[in-house]
DNA sequence: CTAGTCAGGCTTTTT
DNA sequence: GCCTGACTAG
């Protein structure tokens, strides 16, 4: 088999370069990734690198994934199971379970996702009487993070603010509570890697010559630590393969730095560089309204981007009255176009600047009764139910994890409250211990032994016979933990704590929540040959958009446009092109952040084979409270011959052509038709050809329809519009009932 | 100790 | 307009 056969002379040019370090810049849908993959597959086919030595690193678990995939389909299986393929942080956790006493690390650490950080660093600012709400605990994080980005510790934390200040006094106690419970946040999965490398040469000499060639995808989103752990990787070799475009990067807020590129160029003077400009992706028209935007940016290198697939049609830009009536538009334009068979609903793609928008877009799906797939908000591993597990899974292996053990110790209600948490937690640091060493005192106090020593927490006795059952209970798993696959004591921690029964309270929400507890089972069983804390560190890793498989769910994506990158649609819309919104308020006053939107806008727009969707509205919602919205500055940049205005649109101060439909749209609440009879009223039966029979429980006419609050037997309430339903004959006064419990 | 009500604050983006 | 945290009644 040509392994070379799909690709074009320049991506071949790429993945046959000789060794040294290499640098691909190419721009979007330009086969980036294919041609990491074909480099992979090359240097072990023709090179015959034995794949063991080829270390591969992406930015997120699905691109990782991906990779695998292809390799496995290019070199068989066995031998694409022996490349180190993964995320940073991934990799990284890999190395550090493998060497961590070397630094002083157990090798059961846990990871502290994102809330656990975030809590962390609120505990320790009340401690400090820091008030939380003039300084959100969430700044303070990322400054914290920002520095550990930056290989700044504690001691060395220059502060030039106030805020500074406060960050410095919080920075310390949070890397020690850190380690107390024996965890590490995500940024310590890279800086104690670098460090490991810095400290133990002997160590680095091991991973040096092992990899003999190390690839990067995505490599302008590279932070510093991520930086000089490739640098620290490809001390003996030097063969670095990285591909990037400058253009795509928009993590700067997490600490990436897409100069990493230029200092890419100062440390490898030999650095031999590949230019991709052809685009497999979308048409000439889409190419070209990317480039008017993104050209407004200064310190990058102009690419030609060129397509073979055709002008293509205009991007179609719309101005609604508000989010809601955008959301419909988007819905329209979606029923419209599969009506028409010019895409399927799998096809669309919605895209937006900040989670909150999404809300707006699911109603008007749910209303159209219409799929969907929505990227990322409350990710799934952040919900309540499933961080509840998951601190009894990390208990199991690790007790001393305190975070974790105040967050369950009361999960379900077993009579240990707020007071007496606090106790324990008093003594745990008044003796400089953690809180399970408190509560096994405790425990081993009870039931006879003499009250009151100078050791135990003071506590009443029906507390201490909570505490008890609790120590018994988690000890149970501790011994557990070593003997059976992380499903199965995913299933003890269920009978043993009732928390189906805890759950499953009846209520529409509670089903819900069961179902995702299934959902973590059903992952927890694939882990059958792994460890608890292969598991455990695999959970904190993953992010939303890694589940967005290729499932046979035809509907289509909502998603932020962070989420989008590296991703492809047919159909794009883009929603909420508003200034304030997207660029975002906050990136306003500093000409950086305001690249960052920019290039944040450009790669929603390179996402879109053939058609694209830009649509802002007259006024928004902040708070609850409607304001007038201009539209985006980066409307105003795309050529008027690139546009094809639908009859309503306003870009800045040009107005297109208006057509039929501007009055509807212009003065959408001037004269609303005379509003006619509500065809439904309170009590009454309807059934939903998706949501089933409910009972309607309020019901005002809208401007063109009927809006309808019914509770659904099945599907709780919902807002649908009057279209949708139809009268039924049988009542069910039973499901109104719940429904107002749900609401 | 729990479950319910109310006020206030908040919204970028994610490994 | 929604969620979190604080407060109150049982």
């Amino acid at each position: 088999m040509d392994l070379l056969a799909p690709l074009n002379p320049q991506q071949k040019k790429a993945v046959t370069a000789s060794d040294g370090p290499l640098l691909v810049l190419a721009g979007p849908g330009s086969g980036k990734t294919r041609v990491l993959t074909h480099r992979v597959a090359w240097l072990v086919q023709e090179r015959q690198v034995p794949p063991w030595r080829v270390c591969a690193v992406t930015f997120t678990n699905k691109a990782a994934r991906e990779m695998r995939t292809r390799l496995e389909n290019l070199l068989g299986h066995a031998r694409a199971a022996e490349l180190t393929l993964g995320t940073f942080h991934a990799t990284c956790a890999r190395i550090l379970r493998r060497e961590a006493e070397t630094i002083g690390l157990s090798r059961d650490y846990v990871i502290f996702d994102a809330d656990d950080q975030v809590t962390l660093v609120r505990r320790l600012m009340r401690e400090q009487n820091i008030d939380d709400r003039r300084f959100s605990p969430s700044a303070v994080h990322s400054a914290i993070s920002r520095a550990k980005n930056e290989l700044i510790p504690p001691e060395s934390y220059q502060p030039s603010t106030y805020f500074g200040e406060i960050v410095r006094r919080i920075y310390e106690p949070y890397q020690q509570q850190l380690r107390a419970n024996n965890g590490l946040d995500f940024d310590d999965l890279l800086v104690e890697t670098v460090r490991l490398f810095q400290e133990h040469p002997e160590v680095a000499a091991r991973y040096q010559e092992r990899y003999l060639h190390t690839l990067v995808d995505e490599f302008q989103d590279t932070n510093m630590a991520q930086y000089l752990l490739l640098r620290a990787l490809t001390a003996r070799h030097r063969n670095l393969f990285v591909v990037a475009d400058e253009d795509q990067s928009i993590y700067r807020w997490r600490g990436a730095d897409y100069r990493n590129i230029a200092r890419l160029r100062q440390d490898y003077p030999d650095l031999m560089t590949c230019l991709l400009e052809q685009n497999y992706r979308s048409t000439q028209n889409i190419l070209d309204t990317a480039q008017a935007i993104i050209r407004h940016n200064r310190d990058r290198t102009e690419k030609q981007l060129f397509t073979e697939r055709g002008q293509g049609l205009k991007a179609v830009i719309h101005e609604a009255y508000d989010a809601e009536e955008e959301a419909d538009w988007v819905v329209e334009r979606i029923v419209e176009l599969k009506a028409a068979r010019k895409a399927r609903l799998g096809d669309c793609a919605v895209m937006y600047r900040t989670n909150a928008q999404s809300r707006a877009l699911e109603e008007a799906f749910l209303q159209a009764g219409l799929p969907y797939r929505l990227v990322g908000a409350t990710r799934f591993y952040a919900r309540r139910e499933i961080k509840d597990l998951i601190a009894f899974l990390r208990l199991a292996q690790n007790p001393s994890d305190s975070a974790s053990l105040v967050r369950v110790i009361n999960l379900p209600p077993r009579g240990i409250g707020a007071q007496t948490i606090e106790v324990l937690e008093d003594a745990a640091r008044a003796r400089g211990v953690s809180v399970w060493q408190v509560v096994e005192a405790a425990a081993a106090r009870s039931p006879h032994s003499p009250a009151r020593s100078a050791d135990s927490p003071p506590l009443s006795e029906r507390a201490i016979r909570a505490v008890t059952a609790f120590h018994n209970m988690v000890a149970g798993w501790v011994v557990l933990h070593e003997e059976v696959t992380p499903a199965q004591l995913l299933e003890r921690v269920l009978t043993d704590t009732g928390y189906e029964a805890y759950l499953r309270d009846g209520s529409q929400e509670g089903e819900e929540r069961w179902e995702n507890v299934l959902e973590l089972r059903a992952v927890a069983a694939e882990y059958a040959g792994a460890t608890l804390s292969d598991f455990l560190a695999d959970v904190a890793l993953v992010s939303d958009v890694d589940n967005l498989t290729e499932e046979a769910v035809d509907a289509p994506t909502l998603l932020t446009l962070h989420s989008a990158k590296g991703l492809e649609f047919p159909v794009v819309f883009i929603v909420g092109l508003e200034e304030g919104l997207l660029p975002h308020v906050r990136s306003l006053d500093d000409p950086e952040a305001l690249a960052e939107e920019r290039r944040l806008m450009y790669v929603g727009v390179t996402r879109a084979k053939e058609r694209l969707y830009l649509t802002h509205a007259s006024r928004r919602s902040r708070y609850g409270e409607y304001e007038p919205s201009t539209p985006s500055r980066f409307l105003e940049d795309i050529p008027l011959e690139l546009i094809e205005g639908d009859g309503a649109v306003v870009v800045g101060h040009r107005r297109l052509q208006a057509g039929s439909r501007v009055a509807a749209w212009d003065s959408p609440r001037a004269a609303p038709p005379s509003p006619p009879a509500p065809r439904f009223q309170r009590g009454q039966s309807v059934t939903h050809p998706s949501f089933g029979p409910g009972i309607v429980v309020e019901s005002h006419p809208d401007r063109n329809d009927e809006q309808v609050v019914v509770a659904f037997t099945r599907a709780g309430v919902k807002r649908v519009l009057a279209s949708y339903l139809q009268a039924s004959e049988e009542s069910d006064t039973k499901g109104a009932q719940r429904g107002k419990r749900v609401r």
